[in-house]
DNA sequence: TGACATACCAGACAAAAGTCTGGTACGGTG
DNA sequence: CACCGTACCAGACTTTTGTCTGGTATGTCA
């Protein structure tokens, strides 16, 4: 019936698809029959195993909602974009997602894997002179360890702080970015590397 | 049989669901199901039934890998992201789009349409104290006005800059944050204001 | 003109996935 | 102790979804 111009519409399910997979929400053939009104799933699904065959789709077969981005343009070309959880607050116990309560998510372009990243607004002027201010969210890569001179995010206490890494003297000392404050040594019972900052973000009005 | 104790595994669900959302490959309930060794889907449907009824979940009832993030988690999220272009050269003559190279885009969450936004890399230190320092990146929004008190981008003569506007005695000038610099008036010749700076980022190592 | 490709449709089958009924086992609590 | 709630299971039903077979209509190109 109602033909279109060779290529036309098979952009535009590229489109479609490719819109929904962004916002984590992989099509099924008979959404994307319905989005272009088609009257046949088969239609649907002609369009879309033709743009996996160029290339231009991933799919697993066999499984619903089974289509994908296309692996070259995941690994290759862009960094990919992460959706890294803002926590209101980090637990003392564990540093796994479960326990922390999320308030939002933030898109971070990283090749680092979703789960190893995790956001914190910071409080407070000790960082002052490294151009880290109060309201600030830091972007912090989840590790135990890092080089002197990270910036860094450990757990002191009961509470986190964004503070310098310096290794002195074979001992290892946060050290806040603000004459006003003082270094604090890392090898207290009760304090625990969490992460290294890799990105800072300031809204302003 | 292995019953863990109350509330345990759920959490655990909860994390590898949020995990997989994020992804952007819902899972089905036998995925759950599998990935705990549970011998019955119902077992997981538990779980994640639970999780939607205590609103750490959404769910779309009835359609395959129909859990979702939960709407408090998803309301900030829906603010729409646009993309950005990262221009490295502010051209003299206008501020539109298509004479400006453009390096790269940039995802920011903002109700402002993408035209009217533009990012730009900062050189030099005269914001330092402002907590924007060299290399930083800045999200600017097109604006020939501006209140005091804003941080503006202003081309002076052929530069695009980076200051704090004052409205000083009915006059404006740019400030700096930093003392080793003198503000410029603004009601030079070849000044314009090009826009208020909404965003600072900067990535570390 | 015929061969071929694209774009689409009708209708069905089969696998995947959501849902339900009815259970067992265990721990706490009045 | 009986009672309730949590954690889990077996198995089946139903809907959703992927897939297939066999078609029509229209355009291109030798």
């Amino acid at each position: 019936m109602g033909k279109t111009p060779a290529g036309q519409t098979r952009q535009q399910v590229l489109a479609f698809v490719r819109q929904r997979l962004l916002a984590g929400e992989p099509p099924t053939v008979r959404e994307v029959q319905h989005a272009f009104k088609f009257r046949s799933p088969q239609t649907a699904r002609e369009h879309l195993e033709g743009l996996v065959d160029a290339g231009m789709l991933g799919k697993e077969s066999g499984k619903s909602r089974g289509y994908r981005l296309p692996a070259t343009a995941r690994g290759r070309a862009s960094i990919p974009q992460v959706l890294v959880p803002l926590v209101g607050h980090v637990a003392a116990g564990s540093p796994s997602l479960a326990t922390e309560d999320v308030d939002e998510y933030i898109t971070v372009r990283s090749r680092t894997p979703a789960g190893s990243l995790f956001a914190l607004r910071v409080r407070g002027e000790s960082m002052r002179d490294a151009g880290i201010l109060s309201g600030d969210v830091v972007i912090v890569h989840r590790q135990a360890r890092a080089d002197s001179g990270d910036i860094v995010v450990a757990l002191i206490g009961d509470e986190a702080t964004v503070k310098r890494l310096r290794v002195h003297r074979g001992r290892a000392e946060l050290h806040p970015e603000n004459p006003d404050f003082q270094p604090i040594p890392l090898d207290r019972e009760d304090a625990r590397l969490l992460g290294r900052v890799i990105e800072v973000r300031r809204t302003l009005g």
